[in-house]
DNA sequence: CGATATATATCGACGGTCGTACTATGGTCG
DNA sequence: CGACCATAGTACGACCGTCGATATATATCG
């Protein structure tokens, strides 16, 4: 799963959003750096809701402007909490294999004595 | 990031590697779960190579059989290490909104009570 | 001798994302 | 009042990393 589908999920995992909205706490939520653009963001959706992980939940219309609300399925959920899991754990790995790395090379080029 | 990419850099952050030795090695260290394709691996060294996150590290000939080996580079290790970080935060991020999902269906959708 | 593992190269196809352009409404500022 | 920005959604061509398949070559095992 890519970045901007799985802030798309983590999203809705807060509750019922629409559209823009999503757009809107992807970024809060990732603290700004994941700006969601709106063709990857409808395409997601789309592709999203084929595929079971997400529901239309009802157009509204506010303030004169459509709104299209989604919600997170069961099976949605599960997909992210999957995802989540697999990233937390390939996260993990890697830096492992880096403060491995760093150890040796700090035996390897010592540049200056700790003492 | 993609995956793929991902285990490439993090299985070179244990050492000097050679292709076939980095989808081996990139398989163990993901349990079985990712299997790099050839393709996909030779691809993304000569990427890699060209963004300078990678480095050549001599060609050899073990058992009749030639080998590319490769190496990451500080820069590497340093995309590396960003990636790890960024897929760590997000996951927490996810994990923590799941938890708030999950004790809210709770109280929405009693099904037995705890006591 | 045929199958499997090692080792690399190449290439068309696919799919998710990006970038851009477009339509439309409401609010703010000069 | 007109210009501009934020909100809200639609549409589409292009890009790029990955996939799947095919190919070549050597060593080993049965």
């Amino acid at each position: 799963m890519r970045e901007p589908t799985f802030f798309v999920l983590a999203s809705l995992a807060d509750g019922r959003k629409h559209g823009y909205g999503i757009i809107k706490d992807a970024e809060e939520l990732s603290d700004g750096r994941v700006r969601l653009k709106v063709g990857t963001l409808y395409a997601a959706l789309e592709r999203l809701t084929a595929e079971g992980l997400v529901e239309a939940a009802g157009d509204e219309v506010v303030d004169g402007r459509a709104r299209r609300y989604f919600v997170l399925t069961d099976s949605g959920t599960a997909s992210l909490a999957a995802e989540a899991e697999r990233q937390a754990l390939n996260a993990a790995r890697a830096r492992a294999r880096l403060t491995q790395r760093a150890a040796k090379s700090a035996v390897t080029t010592p540049k200056a004595a700790t003492a």
